[in-house]
DNA sequence: TCACCCTTGAAAGATATTTTCGGGTCGGTG
DNA sequence: CACCGACCCGAAAATATCTTTCAAGGGTGA
């Protein structure tokens, strides 16, 4: 690590302090250690430093003197017996210590929403549960039924997404990225309308359920009339055992993190069906990128003068 | 006295969004979503100070402006610009962060996709991705924003949904979600319709804009309509610099991950709309939820005879 | 091409920090 | 008991740092 401190300290005249280097996350250990050989006001300055760090990181030298009923000077000087150059610096290695508290204290949270919860708890909450699926889904994603998938997108005639309620919106997804690289999906949200179209399928086709339970009927019917018709089939789901798994030639895994009453199933299992749809796509994009990079370029292009001018 | 720059926000007439709390560690993803809407000069001291914290917390306005090739001006309206009131502020923001860094792990690895990647690491950057997106749109949400919108939609008499494109299934996602605990929503990708019914919103009504640009004609137009009529509007955006912000009463942001080729912004965009959008149906829950935990046990119920059994 | 507005840095102006300086207190000593 | 010296302390001056103002330069659209 390069020294980030080692900028001359510009205290030409003579100041020694080589001793003790700036401190970071030890500075209630040095108030301690030092507090007997501090003066009283200075003691009182010291005590309020290490009491509120982030209290008084906010403070200016001013501040922090009123506070204590002090003066600018002595709380420089105390600044200097900590082995700070200044106050300046005792300021900012407060700041950087108050961060670590506050991040200290983060990793405790119980993923378990409360109807009393404050809002920045759920906010905290739900995202570190949306990493913990991204994450779950990644290290449980069979790359080689990922990559057979992409294979038989990348070379299909059609290809057919089934899914519904939030699913759905997932198979919407993945179609409209799908189109973008110029490549022919349909994304079905109605059961009728899916099986009618499956129908049509045929080998070198591609149908794809999306279901996070693999029991959802009405998604599982038209992947049965795709797989009997020869087309390829995948299923992205939550339950490699379900019922969906049984029509499906590549089955993609997606984790299923804890669900509780102010959490549906829904809102976490679409997290982890929207990666696997990512990946698709990338895949299939990086498979046909003589022709993919030209469309994507295309769309956005197409879609620019939609946009009202930015300022800049 | 101009105020060209009045603070940051050229927005006076709806937006409200004063109280941009200075932002602790989100620092990084701060840089990322404004810089867009930064000058040359500007972007140049954003860029050393994302990149490294701890070094530019060391230097003075002088220094940094000397290091970056700008001017000490510039350098401060950069820090208004993140958020800060001023440069000493965000140099205490900058120990903050470098703290935490050298406390926590690893920075962070390229993420760039390229065509020959193989499958297995396509899937853990575009993981990894998303998890930072999740991340720092959580860390850059400002919560009392998010409270204002929550409270206005729990008591909202309707609500409207715009978005197009892939943000129109994050609006459909928002609404199935609302419906789900009784709620009157409706999503509006059709930019006519959405006018039409935006005519008919009122005080008391809830309109939200999702577009990551912020700057799609096709969603501003119907937020300002509503906004007109006197209902309450939010935007979700990746740009609270930009249009849409003028007639949002709450701006919600998201945070904005580079995009590449291979990685269209949508992509992971989508993410941090999602999170936001998963935060707002959960605090409404919270918030009514003697009326809202009844709602989701019958729809769950409702659903139950469209799934075949489970084999296990 | 011209007018306009935005961007930018230099320098003036305002704050904050550091240093200086002298009054005050305390303990020891004649 | 009075005196002396050392040291603590805060007010204010001196300095450093940060903020604001202003005018010149540069790009853009009419």
């Amino acid at each position: 690590m390069k020294e980030i401190f080692g900028n001359g300290n510009g205290n030409g005249s003579g100041g020694v302090r080589r001793s003790t280097p700036p401190a970071p996350a030890a500075l209630a250990a040095k108030v301690r250690t030092l507090a007997p050989s501090m003066t009283r006001s200075m003691q009182r300055v010291a005590e309020a430093v290490a009491g509120d760090p982030a209290g008084c990181a906010a403070l200016t030298v001013t501040g922090l003197a009123e506070l204590t009923g002090t003066s600018e000077a002595t709380v420089v000087r105390t600044a200097r017996l900590l082995g700070y150059p200044g106050y300046r610096d005792l300021r900012l290695a407060l700041a950087g210590l108050a961060a670590q508290q506050q991040s200290g204290r983060a990793p405790a949270i119980t993923t378990d929403i409360a109807v009393d919860d404050p809002i920045a708890d759920v906010v905290a909450k739900l995202a570190y549960d949306e990493q913990q699926t991204l994450a779950d889904t990644a290290a449980g994603l069979d790359t080689a039924q990922l990559g057979a998938a992409v294979s038989a997108l990348a070379g299909a005639r059609r290809t057919d997404v089934y899914g519904i309620g939030a699913s759905g919106l997932v198979a919407q997804d993945l179609t409209q990225k799908l189109l973008r690289i110029g490549l022919i999906a349909h994304a079905h949200s109605d059961p009728h309308l899916a099986v009618t179209n499956a129908v049509q399928l045929r080998a070198g086709d591609v149908a794809i359920a999306i279901t996070h339970s693999g029991s959802t009927g009405d998604v599982i019917e038209p992947l049965r009339v795709a797989f009997e018709r020869g087309a390829t089939t995948v299923a992205i789901t939550g339950r490699p055992d379900s019922s969906v798994t049984q029509y499906a030639d590549h089955v993609l895994t997606t984790s299923t993190s804890r669900e509780s009453e102010l959490r549906p199933a829904a809102m976490s299992s679409r997290t982890g069906q929207l990666l696997v749809v990512d990946c698709l796509f990338v895949g299939v994009a990086q498979r046909t990128y003589e022709a993919a990079a030209p469309a994507l370029a295309a769309s956005y292009e197409a879609l620019a003068h939609r946009h009202r001018n930015l300022r800049r």
